[in-house]
DNA sequence: CAACGTTTGCAACATTATAACAATTGTCGC
DNA sequence: GCGACAATTGTTATAATGTTGCAAACGTTG
């Protein structure tokens, strides 16, 4: 049985929300800047969910609890979450993530299954090295990179072949 | 002096544009699919443009030629250029682009200068491979791949580097 | 506490994408 | 050609995602 990195399941799940609110309070406080409640409370909501979360998933869930934002509220959180790294954004699915290595350099790889909606962020040295390989073949200096993988992860892979869903 | 693939200047590009147009003809005609006027207008609109361009943009397009089109039209004819193949769509700008390898099984990386805004589409290998040893890893089972990395191309660092943009 | 910069609230708006249903067009057998 | 059927397109409305601009509140610093 794998001992691969499996957020996959079973484990306790608010400990990993608290750990990434405590470093995210411990990267804002090296940077001075200013882990607000509401940015704070967003961080917090992102990492609750296990699936990436949309904008306006957040903006309802913050209604729900009787802070009545507006987009842009939001936005403005995900932006500044989105800067200092605590955060990810999945451009093929419009939606935040939590970042699982914050504060470290990396370049994230999304496993994103297209049945369960779950998200596995892993960090690849080989992948890293050869984009940059490739990059450089053409000269380009790269700056940002996005890449998000869809498919099946291994739990819905199981199930979709017995068919037991 | 490179011999790389520079879809980055001096070509006839309408040459390109009637290769890539003569191209999906035949694809389509493989496939029993029909390239519609619209459809056809809309890969040769994709393909005229040197960076990706987005659905209102298509459909601006359009409508200064008289053809008033709704949205649905020309997502409906992306729609279809996707499926085979004839297009791509950049996640990360909200746009397509033309496919260079169209019929080809191929697995893109694009380079998207921040600057001038061109995409270069290329194929790596190494990447696809690396990519694929990282998903099996994790055993997941990949079927879309995004991969687009933002930065600056070499036309565009040299005039930042020179100031001479 | 006054002055300043940062953050948030708020209203309007812009952009991107889809749903639902009607009308048209193309194809195929006759 | 004609009727029947499927595929495509037109049309209207609406959903989902993201931004602008300005005013109010907050926090810090002298």
């Amino acid at each position: 049985m794998p001992e691969r990195a499996l957020p996959y399941r079973p484990h306790n799940h608010q400990a990993c929300v608290s750990q990434a609110l405590a470093d995210a309070r411990h990267i804002c406080r090296e940077h001075n800047a200013r882990l607000t409640a509401i940015r704070e409370r967003v961080l917090e909501l992102i990492w609750q969910s296990h699936k990436p979360l949309g904008a306006y998933d957040i903006l309802a869930q913050l209604g729900t609890e009787g802070h009545n934002a507006a987009p842009p509220t939001v936005y403005r959180a995900l932006d500044f979450l989105l800067q200092y790294g605590l955060v990810h954004r999945i451009s093929s699915l419009n939606a935040f993530t939590g970042c699982t290595h914050a504060g470290q350099k990396h370049q994230g790889v999304f496993l994103i299954c297209r049945q369960c909606g779950n998200v596995l962020e892993l960090e690849s040295e080989p992948v890293a090295r050869a984009i940059d390989t490739a990059a450089k073949t053409e000269d380009f200096r790269p700056d940002e990179i996005t890449l998000e993988i869809t498919g099946l992860c291994p739990r819905c892979r199981a199930g979709a072949e017995t068919g037991t869903d």
